[in-house]
DNA sequence: GGATATCTACCGACTAGTTGGTCGGTCGTC
DNA sequence: GACGACCGACCAACTAGTCGGTAGATATCC
């Protein structure tokens, strides 16, 4: 079982690689914002890479669930879209995790440890496989249209969604920016 | 007049930025690259913050004179939006500087010095700016079609190139996905 | 049931290396 | 002789990571 200093590191980590990326956070941030020594830390994740990856493994369980929830209780594809897009929309409102974290660290792509890379690339991976499978439901049963294919509808969108991210944080943090851009994309494939 | 090893500074840090980001690249890599002492680099940039900013106003400055350039010799509407996707895609292609170093400044963009992020601001203001221009007279003379306004139109396609960047590079600098996502998104504008 | 061994969580103190940045000084040129 | 370009040596602060050790819980053995 997961312990609560194990779970506030994580948390605290995400918080930080949010905001700042892999390469800007220290054992030392979060030492001083979970009030636990740099060893304490190093015990539980060895090094920075295993801290990553489980941040952004823990990051792609809960993806998944949210998505695994959206298509059980969620019938309509356009509705389901609308969730993804609305969800970061919210996030960036409330300010709370503004950024998706594997958008981030795509960014920073080169300079990542591989073990790290590789998480980043299989978020990506299963993202654009929920939406493709959303979108490809939605065109064969008539609530969506589009001019592409369903993986390449996904792509786009998802596209513009991290886009989208970035504006509204050069923007310092403009939900309604964000909104300004994605609705427009998701009303293409809503009709 | 710009000295050889300035200008060599300024290229090598832009290189890096590109590769690493803000956070991620140091005096002592630059020394190593160009063969200069660290020192040096400080005599003509003081600060890291004040390399940076060079970098992105030189950048700045760079696209500014491209979309100029644009403006005045390619009267085509379409052909301007297609101009500018598709240096990206080129970029990405010949794998030289493959990716926008304002679009992952931004996305470091809390983590920035004021500086550097009102300079990020600016880029971004910039680019919105010029294509919102080439959108409007697009479809003012009909050469354009689009259901949202021209800045609206601007940055979604901004948006879109820039997921695209990310998705490419984590792809491994894959130039045909980037051109699969901004292809769809640039016939919209072009119909 | 009491002593003993083991395990996990945690910590202070340390290390080697790197960070951005400073200093005094040397060289060649105008 | 002033000036810009440049450098080696240095600095304090920080980096990820290591080490030996402690406190407390849990299990094991007699």
């Amino acid at each position: 079982m997961a312990s609560d200093t194990y779970t506030r590191i994580l948390d605290t980590a995400q918080a930080l690689i949010v905001s700042r990326g892999y390469n800007a956070f220290s054992y030392a941030d979060i030492s001083a914002v979970v009030g636990v020594g740099k060893a304490t830390i190093h015990h539980h994740f060895p090094g920075k890479a295993d801290l990553a990856v489980a941040v952004i493994a823990r990051y792609r369980q809960a993806t998944e669930d949210g998505m695994g929830a959206m298509a059980a209780h969620e019938p309509r594809a356009d509705r389901r879209l609308a969730g993804y897009v609305g969800f970061w929309e919210q996030c960036i409102r409330d300010n709370n995790a503004p950024f998706c974290i594997a958008a981030l660290l795509a960014a920073e792509m080169p300079s990542l440890p591989p073990e790290v890379a590789a998480q980043v690339k299989a978020h990506f991976d299963e993202l654009i496989a929920r939406l493709t499978g959303f979108i490809d439901e939605g065109l064969k049963n008539g609530e969506l249209t589009s001019t592409e294919d369903a993986e390449r509808s996904a792509r786009i969108l998802v596209a513009t969604v991290h886009g989208a991210m970035l504006a509204a944080r050069v923007a310092g943090g403009d939900a309604e920016l964000y909104a300004s851009i994605t609705q427009p994309a998701l009303k293409r494939l809503t009709g």
